[in-house]
DNA sequence: ATTCATAATTATGAATTCAGAATCGCTACG
DNA sequence: CGTAGCGATTCTGAATTCATAATTATGAAT
């Protein structure tokens, strides 16, 4: 069947696969730990094996899968010590973010911060939509710094947390604290304290650790 | 020609072309901004272009190069701003993992550490044989932490930054005024001061970027 | 002479084919 | 009954082939 959909791609076919792919295996549709069937998977994404190795070989050096020798690839299971060194790093990268956009951010952009921080306090009861207003408001913190590696870095991090299951099983009440976490921090970003900023954000992913951890 | 040195490949072939291509970029026989040809490249290692094209892809997630649809790929250019913000992540990366090592390693480990510094001592009139010896002692630093994470990207930021022609232009002077630095930060190593750890690293690096800044 | 249109060439993107390793299953033997 | 050896099958790794977009070269017209 040599004649697929050619209308025009926009993006590499490999780059559309290694979205996809992204999204299954955070949806768990594909589990950690599960190995992947090439011909499968072709057969489902309706294209040959070539785009979906070459879309294998970037989710490998992404992380999310792990490719064996003459075995094929898997998706990549996160340990504990995985886990919690990722964080560490997400902890550090996102604390230095902070300070970063104490100290230079405009105020238009600190004004935004604290719009995203109102749109967290309203979508409060609903778990999903805390969790998709907090990601938005870190995300715009790392852009608002403007370091291109670190944006990329942090996405990966954040992508692999996401492998582990209990990466968003907070404890009861662990949502009301994280906000009132996050209005100390967009207080310390608005009076420009960046040495607050830095100790408030790391204080807010240790404890983000220490609830996941507590839930297991 | 089908029938390669086939002798028990020990890792994937893709891997050894993506070497070697790292090899070439980083030794400049494969300039930045310089396009790659494909089938030029695949006469010269002697494969076909499927493995030489999934090196890329995995060249392109590292940064090493960059992919354009339908143009092909060309080695990455590092703009003034890349390579800053790519050293205020290794300077923000490294501080830490000091502090951490610091605060963790055992007394053989800051021992090991210790040794490193003097053979960097050592290395002192030969430039190439001081910045090998610095890398090592930085790299050990690193492993000792033992952060996965923090190493692969620490390696890839450091890839990176020898895109960039001028990395290791220093001033003359330059290379004692490290050696001292380092000597500090050895002795705070030693003495488990993570907090001057953390201050002595940031300020090495800061010291560095503008010694290559001020080489321009 | 310069420039624009069009044909020829080249190179990339993707599918297909081929070679060989790993796995599965069967049988035979302990 | 379990296990070791061997053959068939399946799957991965890599080369090759095919389709098409991009580039270059050619030539005509202003």
């Amino acid at each position: 069947m040599p004649g697929p959909t050619t209308l025009l791609a926009s993006s590499a076919l490999y780059e559309q696969v290694a979205d996809r792919l992204r999204q299954r295996i955070l949806t768990r549709a594909l589990e950690p730990g599960a190995w992947i069937d090439e011909l499968k998977l072709c057969g489902e994404l309706g294209i040959s094996r070539t785009p979906l190795r070459e879309a294998l070989k970037v989710l490998a050096s992404e992380g999310l899968v792990t490719m064996k020798l003459r075995r094929g690839a898997y998706v990549t299971e996160m340990s504990e010590r995985d886990v919690r060194e990722a964080y560490q790093l997400l902890s550090l990268l996102e604390s230095d973010a902070a300070a970063e956009v104490a100290t230079r951010a405009t105020d238009a952009q600190l004004g935004e911060l604290g719009e995203l921080h109102r749109a967290l306090a309203e979508a409060l009861p609903d778990r999903d939509a805390f969790f998709a207003a907090n990601e938005r408001f870190h995300l715009r913190v790392l852009e608002i710094d403007g370091n291109r590696w670190r944006l990329q870095i942090v996405g990966d991090l954040r992508r692999l947390m996401k492998l582990n299951r209990h990466h968003s099983l907070f404890r009861e009440g662990r949502l009301a604290e994280s906000l009132d976490e996050h209005r100390a921090i967009v207080e310390a970003l608005l009076s420009r304290d960046a040495a607050a900023c830095r100790q408030l954000v790391t204080a807010h992913f240790c404890n983000g650790l220490n609830a996941t951890q507590a839930a297991r």
